[in-house]
RNA sequence: CGGGGCGUAGCGCAGCCUGGUAGCGCGCCUGCCUUGGGCGCAGGAAGCCGUCGGUUCAAAUCCGGCCGCCCCGACCA
């Protein structure tokens, strides 16, 4: 390609507001403009790195066994109603009516649309499995648009699904697409990580999602140090094996005064007992019903873990007036001790370690010391608290954990029943009986990809792409081509040839000085910069520099495209 | 949706408090000059000051409504 043929606006200066370093370097190396609050158009340049995303997507998913199809980005009511997301979603799903006054929508997602597809057209198990998977535009109204592509309202995603005759079949399935998911990234030429997610409303036990790892990931992530457990902060878990100490031990319960004092720190300070001896007790509403959480005193509850094991649709916490009437005390002193009879006690495993340990007194002012679970209260023990880095691997013995930030790519999902029961989607097992498909859904969100890509690899001057996913392997820059006519036509003469071998290349004929020309094309990150200028040429030198070095090679003008193919090659085979 | 902020030339901003001729840098156009890391000089085009209304002899400036956008929070595959 021709720069003074294409259309690739760059510029010095960043506009105001942008915030994270994708976003700003999409704007100034031209790739996306907006139209509307998280609503781009991808400029060229961007649209070709987002068709190689999505080739290599096609090239695993279709060696995985999926399928790609098509599906409508417009969608009836009438099926969101048969699985109950109508009323569920909330104004994220942007709804509109046609000139008949019907209800539709503009999907966010695809489970309703192929689980009526696959209702319609599959009825046998002796057509299972199926995984099908479109890559289309889709539009989540966002409640707050940012960051660019990282979190746009409309965005270009990859959405699979798969229908198996039973559990263990979907099992292979979902293992297929984790695998299938590790070589994308991986040729995507991206550092990530695939880690435990929540599973969210949806319910069930399986759930990964894939990270690229990148300081200004919104997601925090936990991984051993050992061994390859790896975890959302909002599904990860420590070690779990406190042991309930030796009653021997056991002090005599005490109330003591700790006026005005409702905070742990301050009780700590006043009683001089370390927080880890605190049992903290958290009203909470789930779901409108009040519950009483204990964790100890250094910890933190983790709202998802409550919200999963009792299975709410909303956890949030209990203002001061309901924990007063819920607990029968003031917020700051509340106590597992003597709690009205109807309030759900649960407490985090840890809780169960503590000897002789402080709580509140169910009164104002006072908290007890000398409390040992089990002794004087009981509750129900389940992993509640969030994991920190430097806590114990669950999974390895020793292994210590350490803290990440990633971007959220792609997550793969097992569904289970919950679709295919809602709207009926069954098909005839081997003894002619009727059973509900079982699924699992595979996203990877493409823009979100790129914007990752960038995220990750940048520097002060610009964009570094990954080869596999750059929109231009070479970029092409004859120094002062107009006066020096031999710079031109050395450069006219390696394009050509490169071209024809089947290389990128971008020709900066735009006849710029050699410091924009640099400028720009550091900016746009292309990975092989081939300058062609008076001086070297007079040794009948080229000079070939990675975007991701600091010096060029100098290569004689005959051999440069021989050997920026061999870079190009040696590039790609490292992410094969 | 709660809190905060911003809308002035394509982009980045000043001017607003204290009402009276709309300004700077970058970019763009012309010419000369220069040419290996965003050259220099000279000339030029370009703004209904988001929008609607109010106050005033007079509004970018003061007041109110609306719209849009950004930041923090809650939410989110």
């Amino acid at each position: 390609m021709r720069y003074s043929q294409y259309f690739l606006p760059t510029s010095a200066d960043t506009p105001s507001d942008a915030v994270v370093i994708s976003h700003k370097l999409m704007l100034r190396a031209g790739m996306i403009r907006k139209l509307a609050a998280g609503i781009y158009t991808y400029m060229p340049f961007a649209l070709r790195t987002i068709h190689k995303i999505s080739n290599i997507l096609r090239e695993e998913l279709n060696r995985a066994g999926a399928i790609e199809l098509l599906m409508p980005a417009v969608q009836p009511a009438e099926l969101w109603q048969e699985s109950g997301r109508w009323s569920q979603y909330g104004p994220e799903l942007l709804r509109f009516k046609d000139r008949k006054d019907g209800d539709f929508c503009f999907g966010p997602t695809h489970e309703e649309v192929i689980t009526a597809l696959v209702r319609s057209e599959i009825r046998s198990y002796r057509n299972l499995p199926v995984n099908l998977y479109q890559i289309q535009t889709k539009f989540r109204d966002e409640i707050r648009p940012r960051f660019g592509l990282m979190r746009g309202r409309e965005f270009i995603m990859k959405d699979g699904y798969s229908f198996d005759a039973d559990e263990a079949g979907a099992m292979v399935t979902y293992w297929k697409m984790y695998e299938a998911y590790r070589r994308i990234f991986h040729r995507c030429g991206l550092k990530f990580r695939p880690v435990e997610a929540d599973t969210g409303n949806i319910g069930g036990s399986l759930s990964h999602e894939f990270q690229v790892l990148a300081e200004s990931g919104e997601d925090a992530l936990l991984n051993c140090g050992s061994c390859d457990y790896a975890a959302n902060v909002e599904k990860a878990s420590e070690r779990n094996d406190a042991a309930a100490p030796d009653p021997a031990g056991f002090l005599p319960v005490e109330t003591v005064d700790t006026p005005g004092m409702g905070r742990i720190e301050e009780v700590s300070a006043f009683l001089q007992r370390p927080p880890e001896q605190f049992i903290k007790m958290l009203v909470c509403l789930a779901d409108g019903t009040p519950v009483a959480v204990l964790v100890r005193g250094d910890h933190e509850l983790n709202p998802v873990k409550l919200k999963g094991l009792l299975g709410a649709d909303a956890v949030e916490m209990a203002d001061d007036a309901m924990v007063l009437s819920a607990a029968g005390a003031p917020a700051g002193f509340v106590g597992p001790i003597g709690l009205k009879g109807n309030l759900r006690l649960l407490a985090d495993h840890a809780v169960r370690g503590v000897l002789n340990g402080v709580c509140g007194a169910n009164q104002a002012d006072k908290h007890r010391i000398h409390v040992n679970p089990g002794r004087d209260f009981q509750a129900e023990y389940a992993d509640l608290r969030m994991a920190r880095a430097g806590g114990r691997c669950p999974k390895c013995e020793g292994g210590v954990l350490e803290a990440h930030r990633g971007i959220e790519v792609g997550h793969v999902f097992y569904l289970g029943l919950k679709y295919s029961r809602a709207m009926k989607a069954q098909f005839l097992d081997a003894a002619g009986k009727e059973n509900p498909f079982v699924m699992g859904c595979y996203g990877i969100g493409v823009t979100r990809t790129m914007a990752a890509a960038i995220e990750q690899n940048h520097d002060a001057h610009g964009v570094i792409w990954p080869m596999p996913i750059a929109p231009f392997h070479v970029i092409l820059c004859p120094i002062n081509p107009k006066k020096d006519e031999e710079a031109g036509r050395a450069a006219d003469a390696l394009y050509g040839e490169l071209t024809q071998a089947g290389v990128e290349v971008l020709h900066d004929d735009r006849g710029e000085r050699a410091g924009s020309m640099f400028a720009d094309a550091d900016l746009l990150g292309v990975p092989i910069r081939v300058a062609i200028g008076a001086r070297g040429l007079k040794d009948g030198i080229v000079e070939i520099k990675r975007r991701n070095e600091a010096e060029p090679a100098r290569v004689p003008l005959k051999e440069a495209a021989r050997v920026v193919q061999d870079m190009i090659r040696q590039d790609l085979e490292k992410y094969a």
